[in-house]
DNA sequence: CGCTTTTATTGAACGATGTTCAATTGAATA
DNA sequence: TATTCAATTGAACATCGTTCAATAAAAGCG
């Protein structure tokens, strides 16, 4: 059989990331595999590498798509008055997480074959994210250097993503039951100087 | 063939450990597989399953034994005069992550299957680091209560975990070249409030 | 409309993976 | 020496990512 024509390539495309995506957000990095998504949108495992590279070049797509959808939930919260901002962006952070697990963790977990690089097009949607980040605590830190604004950023970013990261895979409970949340706000409010 | 004793039993397992932090170092957990552990070995493949339940736990005892080598780092670093300390574990930690980037990558980048738990003996041995740190920084919190201690520590654990994941991954320089180190000191400055 | 060209799609094939388990064989025991 | 025991094997199974010659359907053309 060939050129079946069902669907447009674009939308092809649009369907098998669609359906590794909910593979992904269903059983995590684990059960994502090319031929349970080819079985998924009913073509065969060979179609999905007119579409993608390969397998890891559909993780880093949905990926980047999660990066998106991460970036329209902080957009939102920083619409808020700008002392609101830390805590809104917080919450926003963690209900992202919370609602999403596996493909959150999936941005993490998987990484590119050894000397293999992120597409160009994935670092500057990460530096944008920032960028948002950076705009609305923008005037929290008006005292600071651009230099230090930058540092405190990337810190409370990182920062952000432990926290997340420990609490999704359960490596920061401990003796007491500790809530990623609190310890969020309390990091974002220290990076801050309040 | 059976039986052929070159071996005892733990001595065995130690040397598969041993063959399979090798492999990982050198090429992170994609390259970790059973049939290369064994035939690092000298054994077959089937084997290594007397010994580990699957692979899943002979990674989960290499990041156990890597959580150990920090502990190591971490308590050298902690015998310095207690306001060196906080720069001394900031710098030890990350000494750490550089001299063995993929075996310390591995310990948040691999993931148990859906529904399987960590062992019993790895949470404490994450507690112990922790506890580790925050006694060697007590001294620098006494106007703090046990529970604002607790929380500082951790985010404070979580937070350089994050730096480290993302430098490794090069997820982390965007427009300036940050160096995660001089984040790492930030973070923790800010977090004992100095 | 028929014929040719183009190309999207297939699915068998390859090598490699984790895991199982009956068979084997060396050591220990009697 | 004969028997029991258990450590070790390696073939087998299902699955994986990936490739690619074959194919069939659409597009182009006379």
């Amino acid at each position: 059989m060939a050129r079946r024509s069902d669907h447009a390539p674009d939308e092809l495309k649009r369907l098998a990331s669609d359906a590794g995506r909910a593979i992904a957000s269903e059983e995590g990095l684990r059960g994502l595999t090319v031929r349970r998504v080819a079985e998924r949108i009913g073509y065969a495992p060979g179609t999905l590498y007119n579409l993608f590279a390969n397998l890891d070049d559909l993780i880093v797509q949905i990926n980047g798509s999660t990066l998106d959808a991460l970036g329209v939930v902080l957009a939102e919260a920083a619409k808020a008055d700008p002392e609101d901002r830390p805590r809104k962006l917080v919450e926003a952070y963690f209900d992202f997480v919370e609602s999403r697990p596996r493909l959150w963790s999936m941005l993490f977990e998987h990484r590119l074959p050894e000397g293999e690089d992120l597409p160009d097009w994935y670092r500057p949607k990460l530096a944008a994210l920032l960028a948002l980040v950076a705009e609305a605590l923008g005037p929290l830190m008006q005292d600071q250097t651009f230099e230090a604004r930058q540092a405190i950023i990337v810190t409370m970013w990182a920062g952000l993503h432990g926290i997340s990261t420990l609490a999704v895979s359960s490596k920061l409970t401990l003796v007491a039951e500790t809530d990623p949340r609190q310890l969020g706000h309390l990091l974002v409010q220290r990076m801050l100087g309040r």
